[in-house]
RNA sequence: GUGGCCGUAGCUCAGUUGGUUAGAGCGCCAGGUUGUGGUCCUGGAGGUCGGGGGUUCGAGACCCCUCGGUCACCCCA
C-alpha cells in the first residue's frame, strides 16, 4: 500500500497546475514591474521569531504551529507565514534602505482542512519595508488587486480597516472589553474567555455577530495620525479607482500589525474561508522582534484559493508542435527537428517511446499540441507534413520554414 | 480542538435481508486504418472493497478502533 500524503496537503499536478503557473508567473512579471527584488527565506524557523513576532496570544501561534526539535536540541517551527522571516532578514542585512521584495512558497498551518485551509499552503506576498508613508499602502493593495485581475478574477473587493495605531489600540481594547463584559451574558463561551486574553479577536466572531453590531469599533478611536494615513489610504484607493469598502470588524489575526489592515474578497470564490488574500502595516514588528523602529506594510496572497477562484478558461494549447515520427528510423531525424524548434523558443515535444504513429497522434492530441509536425519519407525531399490538429487541415512544409510556419498560422 | 456526512478500479458510482471466481460508465493500452488524433467498433490491462481487530460456517456489506476525505464551527491565505 502506497504510504498518503500526509492531512491536508496536495499534490498538485497537470492539468491542474497549468492554473498554478498562471498565477505564479502573473505574480513574477508584477512584481518586477512595481520594483520588488526576489526573497528567499528559510521554510523553518527557530520557534521563538513567530512566537515574538507574530503573537504569543495569537490562534496561529497558540494552536497552528508546526513545531518540533531538531537533533540538536533547537525548537524550530514550520513557518506558519513570510513577514516575520522576511523582517528578521532585512534586519540581519544591515539594510536601512527602502527594501522591497517579493516572495512565493509553501505555509503550514497545523489546522482541520476544509474549502479553502490547508495545512500546508502557498503563499505570494510583497514586504515593503522602511517607508511610513500611506502611498507604500495604497501600492501594495494595488499589487494584490492587480494581481487578481490578471488571472481573470475582476470583481475582487478591498475589504478594508484601521486598527489604529499600538497606543489606540490599547485604549479601544478597554473599551471593547468594558462593552463585552457588559454583555458577557449574551456572548457564546468562547467569546467571553477572549474578553480577558485577547478581546479584539472577539470582533470577527460570526456567532457573536447580533452582539458585535453594537460594538465600539477600532476605527472610531483613531489618533488624528492614524485616522489621517487611512483616510490618505482611501484616497489613493480612489485615484486608482480599486474598489474598496469599510469594514470596522476587520481584524487581523496577526499581533503586528498596525493602521492599515486589508483583504480582498471576489463574489467567485464563496466559501467560508472567502479571503483570497491580505495584508496590512506592521511597523510595530522590527521592535518586537528586538531590532530598531522601522515601519512596513505587506501583503500575503493566498495561492490555492485563488486557483480555486479563477475562471475555467478555455482549453488552451499548451505544445505549439508535436513532432511525430513516421516510422521508427527517423527517430533521430525527429529529434533534431525537436532540437531546433525548441531552441527557437517553441514549445515542443515527441514521443520517445516506440508508438505506432495512431498512438502519437493521439499523444499529440492529449498533450494538447496545437500542431502536429510529421518526419516521414518527404524529409528526403526536405519537406515536413504539418497538421493544425484543431481544423485538421495538413500542409507541406519547408523543413527550415517550419518555425515560421507555426508562427504565422 | 469540536461536530455532520462519506471511504468499492486512475475518476464517477452500482453491488439485493451477510452466501460461490466483485461489476458498469468514463479514462488508459492495443488492434480495426503496414504514415494521422479528436468520432465509431473490437479486445485488453487495472481492485489485499482505506487499514486493523471482532461477530459468523461464510463479511465489500454487521460491530469496535484507527487513518483519510469532505463540509461547517473556530481561525485565517
Amino acid at each position: 500500500m502506497i504510504p498518503r500524503p500526509p492531512k491536508g496537503t496536495d499534490d498538485i499536478l497537470p492539468p491542474a497546475s497549468d492554473r498554478w503557473r498562471v498565477l505564479l508567473r502573473a505574480f513574477d512579471d508584477l512584481a518586477e514591474r512595481f520594483g520588488y527584488g526576489l526573497v528567499i527565506t528559510p521554510m523553518f524557523e527557530a520557534t521563538e521569531l513567530f512566537s515574538r513576532g507574530v503573537g504569543a496570544e495569537t490562534e496561529v501561534v497558540e494552536k497552528q504551529m508546526y513545531t518540533f526539535e531538531d537533533k540538536g536540541g533547537r525548537s524550530v517551527t514550520l513557518r506558519p507565514e513570510a513577514t516575520a522571516s522576511v523582517v528578521r532578514a532585512y534586519l540581519q542585512g544591515g539594510s536601512s534602505a527602502v527594501f522591497k521584495v517579493a516572495y512565493a512558497g509553501p505555509m503550514f498551518r497545523y489546522e482541520q482542512p476544509q474549502a479553502g485551509r490547508r495545512r500546508q499552503f502557498h503563499q505570494v506576498g510583497v514586504e515593503y519595508i522602511g517607508e511610513p508613508s500611506p502611498d507604500a499602502d495604497v501600492e501594495v493593495i494595488e499589487i494584490g488587486f492587480r494581481l487578481l485581475e490578471a488571472v481573470g478574477i475582476t470583481d475582487a473587493v478591498v475589504l478594508l480597516n484601521s486598527i489604529g495605531d499600538p497606543a489606540d489600540r490599547a485604549a479601544y481594547r478597554e473599551l471593547l472589553a468594558a462593552f463585552l463584559t457588559e454583555r458577557a451574558g449574551e456572548l457564546t463561551a468562547d467569546a467571553r474567555r477572549r474578553i480577558a486574553a485577547n478581546p479584539l479577536r472577539v470582533l470577527d466572531s460570526k456567532a457573536d455577530a447580533a452582539v458585535l453590531a453594537d460594538a465600539p469599533t477600532p476605527a472610531g478611536h483613531l489618533s488624528p495620525a492614524a485616522a489621517g494615513h487611512i483616510a490618505a489610504v482611501r484616497a489613493g484607493l480612489d485615484a486608482m479607482a480599486i474598489p474598496h469598502q469599510e469594514e470596522p470588524r476587520l481584524v487581523r489575526g496577526l499581533d503586528y500589525y498596525n493602521r492599515t489592515v486589508f483583504e480582498y474578497q471576489s463574489a467567485s470564490y464563496q466559501a467560508a474561508q472567502a479571503s483570497l488574500g491580505g495584508g496590512g502595516r506592521y511597523d510595530p514588528l522590527a521592535g518586537m522582534l528586538g531590532g530598531p523602529e522601522v515601519p512596513g506594510v505587506g501583503l500575503a496572497m493566498g495561492v490555492d484559493r485563488i486557483v480555486l477562484a479563477m475562471p475555467a478558461g478555455d482549453e488552451e494549447a499548451v505544445l505549439d508542435v508535436f513532432v511525430v515520427a513516421a516510422d521508427a528510423g527517423r527517430r533521430t531525424i525527429a529529434l533534431e527537428l525537436v532540437r531546433s524548434l525548441r531552441a527557437e523558443g517553441l514549445r515542443v515535444d515527441l514521443d520517445l517511446g516506440d508508438k505506432s504513429v495512431k498512438a502519437q497522434f493521439r499523444a499529440a492530441d492529449r498533450r494538447r499540441a496545437a500542431t502536429a509536425a510529421v518526419v516521414g519519407e518527404e524529409w528526403e525531399s526536405g519537406r515536413v507534413t504539418m497538421k493544425d490538429l484543431r481544423s485538421g487541415a495538413e500542409s507541406s512544409v519547408d523543413a527550415r520554414e517550419v518555425a515560421k510556419w507555426i508562427r504565422r498560422r
